[in-house]
RNA sequence: GUAGCCAUAGCUCAGCUGGAUAGAGCAUCAGAUUGCGGAUCUGGAGGUCGGAGGUUCGAAUCCUCUUGGCUACACCA
């Protein structure tokens, strides 16, 4: 909506340039070297909502930008057609103020027939993408890093389908490989047939407590490896007494897990397991090799050579036959292929993978897989402490579980401490919201590609630039517009006068909530959900100061009071719907 | 060694296709409530954008070199 506005003025200014150009006899090839016209800010709200530079076209039409901005400025003012709005000259720029009521009007037409879809795009309408995140092992609870991954995961899939794709999550649960087995060798020998059941512990931490209770025992005992690597075997040949196990146990971590997920908000369509994937990947490099793509190393090894892409070689598959972690992969990538078929297909995996995402996508390219083209790694980097790195060999791993309850125990406290028990309603419930909506944020404020640091402190605390400053904004709207409701027959019959929106404050909203769409647009293309918290907090800010400074139900006149209700029914809507993109919970009290 | 990513205020982070005086939060100092939720708002102080060249009318942003940090380069996953 304000790209129309935009691309408006834009063009109006290009014709006036391009008439310039005409008239001083300067073709038009020549004038196209000045580049296209750019819309750019002011770096302040007096000073105009758009600013173009004109500096690129002094050189093609030789005189100063100054005088082209002067030269504009007084022909578009002799054009009548020029839709309501006023110019600015400010040196080598000029700047428009646009017609905000007319865009206002506009807004407020779309916002309330869109509702909850306001801001959704068609950018990838008709693409089919399946996203793969979280992926965790059977053989330990969730830890911090995870975090991160599954709030990137599940935001980017709401961000790509609020631009009209359609989306697949997936989970792939590695629960293959001789880490499972440490721990369950570990059970059987020391656990005396403990469950979640008779521990009251939950299941992926009872799990997790024997795969730490093995790294003990493979220090006393030396040949706690070997027996380790001897129930892989009997795993692989499909021994009933450690599947069974393995069975029972991949259950116990797997639903512990989902009871992690179910806090964090996040889900998924489908669960692949990379038991089910090692044999097809086997099946494909066999065949791989048959085709001359791969080839056989005089240890009966196989091998791909990587130097089309400036790399070394690489073993697809050991000398025994067995597959590798990018022989699962390379199944795995088929097989959901053949279940779902993508167009493409996102892995959200830390950094520190990249050159395995980089041959995994060349080999599956060279196997002739036409959709080999579209994968991407969306790549994040490490979540370290302000102490340095997590390590779990020095205890420093924070526990996601941990750290949700100290989350919701912090939110929960608060609410006592300001005496809003009778407000909120169910206090667990809304505890457990501050605190998802807390970490979520957190955890999507920077760009994705960058390492970030987790300060515990910083994330608990509500002020300042948080989840809950966010979530009090909506609150607040909330309970304005509950006051609202109380009156608003007095209103009837009252239409919105945009015009009357004219604080500074309130056209700066009224831009913010026209560009959310663009911003949604944005956030998909660039993968990038930090684009959304960005606007979040700045459209918050914003709003927190016109509120502070401006009375809304209790404005000068009824007409200014409707206005002012009308925008800020659509503020909460556009927080509503970014709220959703970034896995914030909304609540109407907190 | 080779490759990739990163470097912006004391700390944590923004900074759109190159554009006007590089912005927030935390911390710190000083203020604001006879109004719709003070989990709020306003102001001060705090910067050679790692360094050096280059391209350009103009560079935190693009190019080259360089320094520092992280990561990867396993017949682990």
């Amino acid at each position: 909506m304000y790209q129309q506005v935009k691309e408006y003025w834009k063009n109006l200014i290009e014709e006036q340039v391009a008439l310039i150009a005409q008239e001083k006899g300067i073709d038009a090839a020549t004038l196209r070297e000045a580049g296209e016209l750019a819309v750019n800010t002011t770096p302040s709200p007096d000073m105009g909502d758009l600013a173009f530079p004109l500096f690129p076209y002094a050189k093609v039409l030789r005189t100063s930008p100054q005088a082209i901005v002067k030269d504009i400025t007084e022909r578009l003012s002799r054009v009548d057609t020029v839709r309501p709005g006023s110019l600015l000259p400010s040196g080598p720029y000029l700047n428009v103020f646009i017609d905000i009521p007319s865009l206002a009007g506009a807004l407020r037409e779309t916002v309330y027939a869109e509702g909850d879809s306001y801001g959704h795009t068609e950018l990838l309408k008709g693409q089919r993408m399946m996203v793969e995140f979280s992926c965790p092992n059977t053989n330990k609870p969730l830890h911090l890093g995870h975090l991160r991954n599954d709030a990137i995961g599940e935001s980017i899939s709401h961000i790509l389908k609020a631009n009209g794709a359609e989306v697949e999550k997936v989970n792939l649960i590695n629960n293959r490989g001789i880490h499972i087995c440490k721990s369950m060798l570990a059970y059987q020998r020391f656990s005396e047939g403990e469950t979640p059941e008779s521990s009251g512990i939950k299941g992926d931490h009872l799990v997790g407590k024997y795969y730490v209770r093995y790294a003990a025992w493979e220090k006393e005992d030396p040949s706690a490896l070997e027996q380790a690597q001897q129930m892989l075997r009997k795993w692989e040949e499909g021994d009933p007494e450690v599947l069974k196990l393995w069975n029972l146990m991949n259950r116990w971590t797997i639903e512990g897990i989902e009871e992690t997920y179910r806090k964090t908000g996040v889900s998924f369509d489908s669960y692949y397991y990379e038991s089910d994937t090692y044999t097809l990947g086997k099946d494909t490099i066999l065949k791989g090799l048959e085709d001359g793509i791969f080839y056989r190393e005089e240890d009966s090894s196989i091998w791909i050579d990587l130097e089309e892409i400036k790399l070394d070689k690489k073993v697809l598959l050991r000398k025994d036959g067995t597959s590798l972690y990018l022989t699962q992969d390379i199944g795995t990538a088929i097989q959901r292929h053949g279940k779902w078929p993508f167009d493409s297909l996102i892995y959200v995996v830390a950094s520190e993978q990249s050159y395995h995402f980089k041959v995994l996508f060349h080999v599956l390219a060279k196997l002739g897989y036409e959709w080999a083209r579209n994968l991407y790694h969306l790549s994040y980097g490490m979540v370290n402490l302000p102490d340095g790195k997590m390590k779990s060999r020095e205890g420093t791993v924070v526990d996601a579980d941990d750290l949700i309850a100290s989350l919701t125990a912090m939110a929960r406290e608060e609410i006592i401490a300001k005496n809003r028990e009778k407000e909120v309603g169910d206090i667990d419930d809304v505890s457990e919201k501050i605190a998802r909506g807390a970490l979520n944020y957190y955890l999507l404020q920077p760009s994705p590609m960058k390492d970030m640091i987790f300060n515990p402190a910083e994330s608990i605390s509500f002020n300042g630039n948080t989840g809950p400053y966010l979530q009090y904004m909506g609150a607040r709207i909330s309970s304005m517009l509950a006051k609202w409701e109380t009156v608003k027959e007095e209103y009837e019959g009252i239409r919105f006068d945009p015009s009357l929106l004219s604080v500074q404050d309130e056209r700066e909203l009224i831009k913010m909530l026209a560009l959310w769409p663009t911003l949604v647009a944005q956030a998909a293309a660039e993968y990038n959900p930090s684009v959304i918290t960005s606007f979040l907090y700045d459209l918050s800010r914003t709003f927190s100061r016109y509120y502070h400074d401006h009375a809304v139900l209790k404005g000068e006149s009824r007409e200014l009071i409707v206005a002012r209700v009308t925008l800020v029914t659509m503020v909460l809507q556009v927080l509503k719907n970014a709220y959703a993109l970034v896995g914030i919970p909304f609540l109407k009290s907190m």
